[in-house]
DNA sequence: AGCACGCCGACT
DNA sequence: GTCGGCGTGCTC
């Protein structure tokens, strides 16, 4: 065809880019584009795609990260804009979105767009270019003050190191780049340890990479590392910051500006060319775990990419996951002796945990009197007051937010159910409102019974809100705060009530699991969890764990100075002193708890002894979602050999906001089997949910590796 | 996901 | 007679 305007040869070189394509798009891998020249794997494009103009990365040969990549028919469209003033993302960030991809059976560019900073795929080259020079220039004026400062500001005077520290520093240098697990009590020292390393490979003039569980929870992180590292680049990546400053940071970091980069679980994506060192700090959290979209475990594409790039991955915490831990043991104790483990069981400063006290409910005498809500016992009130009279603080954790869980109607039965969701409403008496906590559904609370007209309707149980006012009224004399999620909601609230317990304004804090983390309290020797019991008994395979981890990390927020170490106590209120978690507790003794729970789930098949993945789906009905998932299953029983397909079963709570929810769990021994199973399933169920969407399916995903089931 | 095209009800 | 409802289908 003649074209009077191209003088030159037409377009020549086939171009792979992906694409922001969701995989039920079923565009699975690349697509091809025409350029004149070449371009090199990694650039960022625009292309035509449909009658928009979209962001994509150029890939290169074998794109098919999924299915055949069958070489598309037919008269390509020419690559719009080439990024060229960005240098090309590298090939270790593309092998490490491809693996991540493949395993948590995404399609290609969804993932490799995903973790770009969403600002880029917004911005043309003009743009880009335009926010680069002023990154640029904006860098130069930073150096000129740094170099200014340097003189006059001297070294930070580094603590000094305790003897377990020194030990895991000098095993650290002499090992080849692995994966590590530091496990230390809180206390221990993790964090200088973290920061020395951190400080070689600085010095090696290579880049860190830092993570951390929710970076709001951990300020005082930050703020040390910035001052340990004064005279380096130190970035944040998390969703916290505004797009533009999300962009910057990944900019610096990506063109080698940047020396530390601090962030959440998305900062593992991060392309670093000088990649030296990844931490990930409080590895066993669960919000290192992507909940929706691309369910991504952080935490284990950290694993690998260290494997890829040949960089130790120092993986810290008092209460390893399962997972982690399995691997840290050796060969000998029953694990796969995969990562090092270095070992900081004493506090520094020397001071000891808590005592851990299990207190009796059925033995001990009850205050308030009643059915409802479960008793506070009058030993702990007892030392509650006594503390505060010391001018010592409290910590008592409730893991309910609220006043009640639910209100009821003696007369009639009527609950404060959601109508959109199968839950119940939670009653906030600060506001007077019934609110459900999984679609956000919120009303005023009725004065009488909506269905009979019962004007005594009661709430039944506790929630925080109820839990500090009945604090109050038992203690007068003591000053009771609070603390979740309620409170924090409102910009700035949280910093002060911090600032008000640091000041000693506040004699017993109440709490979520939110103050359980992170928050450095000097004068609380006592820390009391009021209800821990229900987890002991709930149907989640992990949900031990994950208490045994919280409960552990709220002993640890007490006696953090050395001199009231000794009269600090973890207080547990209970109905099972003798349940094998507590008893494990007592004597803070991790490796028997893990011991004991590897063998439960190695006795029933679960984690670390098989894979897991869950097919989730959402309809209009729950016969709908389940009739998707059993037809998901009739598909491919025929060759799903050496994994299991449990029955289809609603979810744990089956409707929220009006979507009815199921899904199956598949099972494997082995993982690379289970792998296998999902590559190939993934497109019959693609093809199979576009039949059932007529009967009512609205969604459906695959969850590799859930968290709980 | 976007963004079309496409075929049926209440409005200027 | 049109505006617009969202069902169905495609994007190199």
């Amino acid at each position: 065809m003649h074209s009077p305007n191209q003088t030159e040869a037409p377009a020549a070189c086939r171009i792979g880019v992906v694409v922001e394509a969701p995989q039920h798009s079923g565009l699975w891998g690349a697509l091809d584009y025409l350029s004149p020249h070449p371009l090199p794997a990694g650039s960022l494009v625009r292309v035509p795609l449909g009658r928009r103009v979209v962001t994509g990365v150029v890939w290169g040969e074998d794109a098919s990260a999924n299915g055949a990549a069958a070489a598309h028919e037919g008269p390509l469209k020419p690559v719009a804009e080439v990024f060229d003033a960005l240098p090309p993302l590298p090939a270790a960030w593309r092998q490490l979105v491809a693996f991540a991809a493949g395993y948590y059976q995404r399609s290609l560019g969804e993932m490799a767009l995903m973790v770009l900073p969403p600002e880029l795929r917004q911005l043309d080259q003009t743009q880009l270019q335009r926010r680069l020079k002023r990154l640029d220039k904006a860098m130069a004026t930073d150096d000129a003050q740094a170099a200014a400062r340097h003189g006059s500001n001297p070294e930070p005077a580094l603590p000094e190191l305790s003897p377990q520290q020194a030990d895991a520093l000098a095993r650290l240098a002499e090992a080849p780049p692995q994966s590590v697990l530091l496990w230390g009590s809180t206390g221990s020292g993790k964090t200088e340890v973290y920061l020395r390393q951190a400080q070689r490979v600085l010095e090696a003039g290579r880049q860190v990479l830092m993570m951390v569980p929710e970076i709001n929870l951990t300020p005082q992180l930050e703020a040390r590392v910035a001052e340990r590292f004064a005279g380096r680049r130190i970035v944040s990546l998390h969703s916290g910051l505004t797009p533009a400053q999300r962009l910057r940071n990944w900019l610096m970091a990506h063109r080698g500006q940047a020396d530390v980069v601090l962030g959440t679980r998305l900062s593992v994506f991060t392309p670093l060319p000088r990649l030296g060192l990844i931490v990930v700090d409080e590895e066993h959290d669960p919000s290192y775990k992507q909940q929706d979209g691309a369910r991504y475990s952080a935490r284990d594409l950290a694993v690998y990419r260290g494997r890829l790039e040949g960089v130790p991955v120092l993986l810290g915490s008092a209460t390893p996951s399962l997972e982690t831990w399995f691997n840290a043991l050796p060969g000998s104790e029953g694990g796969t002796g995969r990562y090092l483990r270095l070992s900081m069981p004493e506090r520094v400063g020397g001071g000891g945990m808590p005592r851990v006290r299990l207190l009796d409910l059925s033995r001990s005498p009850q205050l308030p009197r009643g059915q409802e809500p479960p008793p506070l016992s009058r030993e702990l009130l007892d030392a509650l007051a006594e503390r505060a009279e010391r001018g010592e603080q409290s910590l008592v954790l409730l893991n309910r937010r609220g006043y009640a869980p639910v209100l009821h109607c003696s007369d009639c039965g009527w609950k404060s159910g959601c109508p959109h969701c199968s839950a119940w409403r939670v009653f906030h008496k600060v506001d007077r409102t019934l609110r459900c906590h999984h679609c956000g559904f919120s009303e005023r609370v009725p004065h009488a019974c909506p269905d009979c007209g019962n004007q005594d309707i009661q709430p039944v149980g506790r929630g925080t809100e109820r839990l500090e006012e009945q604090l109050a009224a038992a203690l007068p004399q003591a000053r009771v705060g609070r603390i979740d999620a309620d409170v924090t909601k409102h910009k700035g609230a949280l910093e002060a009530q911090l600032a008000s317990v640091h000041a000693g304004e506040v004699d017993v804090l109440v709490g979520t699991q939110m103050v359980a983390k992170g928050h450095d309290f000097r004068r609380i020797t006592l820390v009391a969890a009021v209800n821990p019991d229900a987890a002991l008994f709930a149907s989640d395979f992990r949900a031990a764990e994950r208490q045994f981890a919280l409960l552990l990390q709220a002993a640890g927020r007490a006696g953090r100075d050395a001199d009231v170490a000794d009269r600090s106590e973890m207080w547990i209120q209970t109905w099972h002193p003798t349940h094998p978690l507590y008893q494990a507790l007592v004597s803070y003794d991790y490796p028997a708890f893990a011991a004991r729970q590897l063998q439960e789930r190695a006795s029933a098949g679960l984690p670390p002894y098989a894979s897991l993945a869950l097919l989730r789906a959402e309809g209009k009905t729950q016969e709908a979602a389940q009739a998707f998932l059993q037809a998901a299953i009739e598909a491919v029983s025929a060759w799903a050999g050496g994994v299991t397909l449990y029955p289809a079963v609603p979810t744990p709570i089956q409707r929220v906001a009006n979507v009815e929810r199921a899904q199956l769990m598949i099972e494997s021994p082995q993982r690379p089997a289970l792998q296998r199973f999902l590559t190939q399933a993934q497109p019959v169920w693609l093809a199979l949910a576009g039949q059932h969407r007529r009967s009512g399916l609205i969604r459906w995903a695959v969850d590799v590796d859930p968290l709980s089931i």
